[in-house]
DNA sequence: TTGTGTTTTATTGCCTCC
DNA sequence: GGAGGCAATAAAACACAA
């Protein structure tokens, strides 16, 4: 197994470059942790970005425009499931669903296909934006961008009130893979609109069929709200029940608490939640491949502030600019994304939340032990701010706290640096296929354009790039993968509380969490 | 060992935007 | 018209049960 697949990766270096035949190549788990943490954040990657990537992981630029295109639909595949499964649940319930107004109880039923739970990137963004009353500059800076991609891959578009519910209840309900998503929902829980080309002349809430539009698209949430009415309290219990305090200390033991426990297991009554998720028996990177990672530092691509050092530039020259910026999130990173391949006992773990949910079953119950959750998830939110901002580049002075906070939290998974970049990546043995050599030279007219605007950005990216792979990391920020999903539960509630908009949640920890980041 | 089902990768065509 | 994205499709790779 482990030979078959060394022999498939070696495999794999060596004719990737010769992708014309029709033999499909495997990528390596490193490559596609590379690409799957990438894809966390940038759904959309740029083509600096995608050509960056392509080099650090030994692809060709068609390979990683490709493989995010397969990527996304995947996602919307899993979106898909997800919707029909709750549609299905919604209507055995008999429950009488707030559609607000328009599309009545159909809304399994896409009524435009792609459209009620694939948003258009562009268009959410800007609606991102005014929704949620960031600035220009904030967009610039990742607010907008953030936000809204995360929107735009999640699922989560029940209107309002619903949205943290869902956000709660519904962290695979987007793509499992992509729990970071739902922190990105507003403060206010409250969605951007849905038909983002509308709401960029509106500006404001919508209405009609676009809020029936977010209020469809997660009916059973919704429906499941307007059962509860009154008895369900977004940041307590489920289900109007109250529970006793927590006693003094109750999260200083490192089996800390219900706030480091996934959700499946403090909360057997959510349904969605990530231990509920099924778990799709996935011939992937568990049993695939090689348990050993061979490193390659991934942590450049996503490289922190380089890319977002990049991309602020990019973004204040282009609209269209879609990706998101948080790859800032890395800045206490910085390190490998290989890093999340391996766990503290050496065995292969997740490389991101996308992973984990993969290996669910392969982690089991160890993956609940969580021994070092709290700590480590403790302190990486207590060096949070410091780590980041220590890392800050160069220009980032202007960087918000809140930003930063954001940032910080989401995807970055310190853990043990990966020192060894084993993967040589052999790029000049990949070189891209002819035909992709000629797709080079005919986007040259359009590419002089973007390069000479971005030259500055992509020189930078290079350069921090390489910086970026130098720098430690500090072991305090380091954790088990196994808490990914947990830690970025936790993060996700820091997340809404950094947000500056009005947050009608409750008086948890999110609160002090946020009151403590202040 | 084989058959079956699932996932991943590559290709192609169409559409939209600039 | 080119670029990028999406969707459909085929096929390979893999897991698993019999």
């Amino acid at each position: 197994m482990e030979e078959s697949c060394e022999l498939q990766s070696e495999e794999n270096n060596v004719s990737m470059g010769m992708m014309k035949n029709k033999k499909r190549k495997l990528k390596t788990p490193a490559q596609v942790a590379g690409l799957e943490k990438f894809y966390n954040e940038h759904k959309y990657p740029t083509e600096e970005m995608k050509l960056e990537l392509a080099v650090e992981l030994g692809l060709t630029e068609k390979q990683v425009s490709g493989w995010f295109c397969h990527r996304r639909l995947k996602d919307k595949r899993l979106l898909k499931d997800e919707t029909v499964v709750n549609c299905r649940q919604d209507r055995s319930s008999g429950v009488v669903q707030d559609r607000g107004s328009g599309l009545g109880q159909d809304s399994c039923g896409s009524t435009k296909h792609g459209d009620y739970k694939y948003l258009d990137t562009k268009e959410v963004e800007s609606q991102g934006i005014h929704d949620n009353g960031f600035s220009a500059a904030d967009m610039a800076y990742g607010h907008g961008n953030k936000f809204t991609e995360n929107v735009n891959e999640m699922e989560d578009t029940s209107s309002e009130s619903s949205s943290y519910l869902q956000d709660m209840m519904f962290p695979q309900g987007q793509d499992p893979y992509d729990m970071e998503s739902s922190r990105y929902l507003t403060s206010t829980r409250a969605l951007p609109p849905l038909n983002p080309k509308s709401a960029i002349n509106m500006r404001h809430k919508p209405s009609g069929y676009l809020k029936v539009k977010g209020e469809i698209e997660n009916a059973a949430i919704t429906a499941v709200k307007k059962q509860l009415e009154r008895n369900y309290r977004e940041d307590g219990p489920l289900l109007g029940v109250d529970f006793d305090p927590l006693p003094p200390g109750a999260f200083e033991g490192q089996n800390a608490g219900p706030v480091h426990e996934p959700y499946g297991v403090s909360n057997p009554a959510l349904p969605n939640s990530p231990d509920f998720s099924p778990v799709k028996r996935q011939p992937g990177l568990s049993s695939r491949y090689p348990l050993h990672m061979e490193g390659i530092d991934f942590g450049s691509l996503h490289g922190g502030s380089d890319f977002q050092d990049m991309q602020d530039k990019k973004a204040r020259h282009s609209i269209k600019q879609r990706q998101n910026f948080y790859s800032i999130n890395h800045f206490p990173t910085r390190n490998s994304s290989l890093d999340l391949l391996e766990g503290d006992n050496g065995e292969a773990s997740a490389y991101n939340c996308t992973k984990n949910h993969r290996i669910g079953v392969m982690l089991g119950v160890e993956g609940m032990r969580s021994d070092s959750t709290s700590n480590h998830s403790d302190h990486y939110e207590e060096n949070l701010v410091v780590k980041q901002t220590d890392l800050l580049p160069h220009g980032y002075d202007n960087l918000n706290l809140k930003n930063v906070q954001r940032s910080g939290h989401v995807k970055s998974k310190p853990s043990q640096s990966v020192r060894n970049s084993q993967i040589s990546v052999r790029t000049e043995e990949r070189g891209p296929p002819a035909r992709m050599a000629k797709e080079q030279m005919f986007k040259g007219s359009r590419k002089a354009k973007n390069h000479q605007r971005n030259a500055d950005g992509a020189r930078m990216l290079s350069n921090e790039i390489m910086d970026a792979k130098r720098i430690k990391v500090d072991p305090l920020q380091q954790y088990h993968v196994k808490q990914a999903p947990i830690a970025e539960i936790d993060q996700r509630k820091i997340q809404r509380s950094v947000v500056p908009i009005s947050a009608s949640f409750s008086d948890d920890e999110t609160a002090d969490t946020s009151s403590s980041l202040d």
